[in-house]
DNA sequence: CATTTTAGTTTACGCGCGTAAAGTTTTGAT
DNA sequence: ATCAAAACTTTACGCGCGTAAACTAAAATG
């Protein structure tokens, strides 16, 4: 590789013997020059390593290549997955993905979102705090750039929303769980998001049309410390002896982890098999739950259709433009993953 | 609000009644003008909501306000919660902190320095993959670009180097775990990173510091999912009967976590109380140890300081121009977390 | 082969801002 | 009030690239 550095366009456009303008072309869009053009420009690109500036390039460009990655909070490895996820797509689509965290402050969410306009990204994928979250700031920063909302829906803003079908999924753990045992209470996270609310409904629902009566446990806490409230929401259940089945189903599987460490605190065995005091289930398969003590049985969310499908909408939005049409939902369904815990 | 929408810096500068070459100082530095003329600005500022273009401003500037941060492995809430505490000191100091994820894999870690190039960022923090990292493109890198490394250590590498002191943190859990009960023997995770064989050094010396024999268990496995690691090395060890003494030390808590799951598989109860079959210990005090099962006894990383310092070392880098002094390494120490399992 | 189509070249302008130079006003110390 | 220093205004240029227009060369069509 030659050495003697290209400091622009300009100069990789004359060692490479083809104009500039066609050059800024094949950067633009590979397939766009001929062949034999684009391979002597790609000769040239092996020779001398140039790569056109960033800043320059999208500064007259009314849309970027930026794409704009919103998650409520980057410490839950379940975001951190879903978001490498959804990275590498984007990449390989030739957008360049920035990624974001709300750490579960709304103020910043809004502060991230202001950002992102000065990025003038081609669109955004904002997974929203929820409930916490500024609608109308939202609202407004969804007017003016594309964007799909994924995992967290916030009714009819955004250009799509795809996530989970939370009915479907805790209607799926409650016919597990009764059909091996003892019907469910449900151990219930702080409703940070619609999905909570819509869980616990699911889990009414699913147990009134097995005949069943709800139980429904309800703790303090508040947040992104799933496990802190599932711990110690834990310890206090069952100090106070508040379990009203030896089944408990959680809302998600960081609570359930936390309930996990609550019980064998106290001396419980936790299982599905003979000799155990309490079976615990969760939902959304999370990347600890398969280390659980015991391993966690749980439904696993489709994080990977869901990152597929939230790219693809995102691109379909990007090249298409926004249509007038209504606003698409997809929600994909749970499987059961049986492990020891119930 | 007046909405009428400002496109550039001259209208703004307009509006607000000061030339733009004023604005444009002011915007670079609100201090470098007249208490009147801030005044006059900032009013404007709330009256009308502008904002530099970032492009435009970045490109004429050899200097960006851009910083880099690459962490190795986004999944693991440690740097989640670490690059976080980081994003926030960059911000309030008037940077722009861009976070990316070499997620385990080293041929992406020099895809995002190469990417990071064009961001002309003013520094970069980044903990590099460790062993797998292409030390050759991250010296080149450091070459170009003000590079503070953190947690992992590359010798001879970027401007400093800030991180725990492995000796003294594993010092400290084999002096803790002798003191209590019997010699531990040290269960290593697969060496990804130099922090793993300092560790593994650490415990050796610790021992015969003691007096003691040291006894290294080493398993199967590689890449960065520790919990996978200590839950199937675990499970092997123990069907084996592998362990040289009841009590283990684990290089660090991700790998606990898992030989904690496959314990309780095995019907083991692990904890420091009487009646108990094994003690365990980690090492980090990472943000799932205390939702054990038991709750993980451990040594806290000092990842406050490590933050704040690295980003202190970053600023007094870019400030200070590099100096030819020597690099600079900063180790913090750790602190010792009780908790049930040893 | 002549003709149309496609792709590339040349030339030129503009994006929004940093920044330097020269001139003007304000400030604050004497 | 006097005057130098500090801050501001005006003017002007350049950053690196997108992109449009007018022209020319190459490829595809018949």
């Amino acid at each position: 590789m030659d050495d003697s550095k290209i400091r622009n366009m300009e100069q990789f456009a004359s060692v490479s013997g083809i104009s500039r303008p066609t050059v800024s072309k094949y950067f633009n869009d590979p397939g766009s020059v001929r062949p034999k053009t684009r391979a002597r420009i790609e000769e040239a690109l092996e020779r001398y390593d140039y790569r056109p500036n960033m800043f320059a390039v999208n500064q007259n460009r009314r849309l970027t290549k930026n794409v704009g990655i919103v998650v409520p909070y980057l410490a839950d490895p379940f975001f951190a997955e879903i978001a490498r996820n959804i990275e590498q797509r984007c990449m390989q689509a030739g957008f360049w993905p920035t990624l974001f965290s709300a750490h579960g402050d709304s103020t910043l969410e809004v502060e991230i979102l202001d950002s992102l306009r000065s990025l003038k990204p081609a669109g955004v994928l904002l997974a929203p705090l929820g409930r916490a979250s500024d609608r109308a700031a939202i609202e407004k920063f969804c007017d003016d750039v594309p964007t799909i909302l994924f995992d967290s829906n916030i009714e009819g803003v955004g250009d799509a929303f795809i996530g989970s079908d939370n009915t479907q999924i805790v209607r799926l753990s409650v016919d597990y769980l009764c059909r091996t045992g003892d019907a469910p209470c449900f151990f219930e996270m702080p409703p940070v998001n619609p999905n909570a609310n819509k869980r616990r409904n699911g889990y009414i629902q699913a147990m009134e049309a097995n005949g069943l009566e709800p139980q429904v446990i309800r703790v303090e806490g508040t947040g992104w410390g799933f496990e802190e409230v599932g711990y110690h929401g834990g310890l206090d259940i069952l100090s106070k002896g508040l379990l009203t089945s030896d089944t408990v189903l959680c809302s998600n599987d960081r609570l359930a982890m936390g309930f996990l460490a609550a019980c064998y605190e106290r001396g419980l065995r936790v299982g599905h098999a003979k000799g155990c005091d309490l079976r615990v289930a969760g939902h959304d398969d999370h990347p600890f739950s398969r280390f659980g003590s015991p391993t966690l049985t749980t439904i696993a969310q489709d994080y990977e259709k869901i990152s597929e499908s939230s790219v693809e909408a995102l691109f379909a939005l990007i090249e298409g433009g926004r249509s007038d049409g209504p606003r698409i939902d997809r929600l994909f369904k749970g499987k059961l993953v049986m492990r020891a815990s119930a």
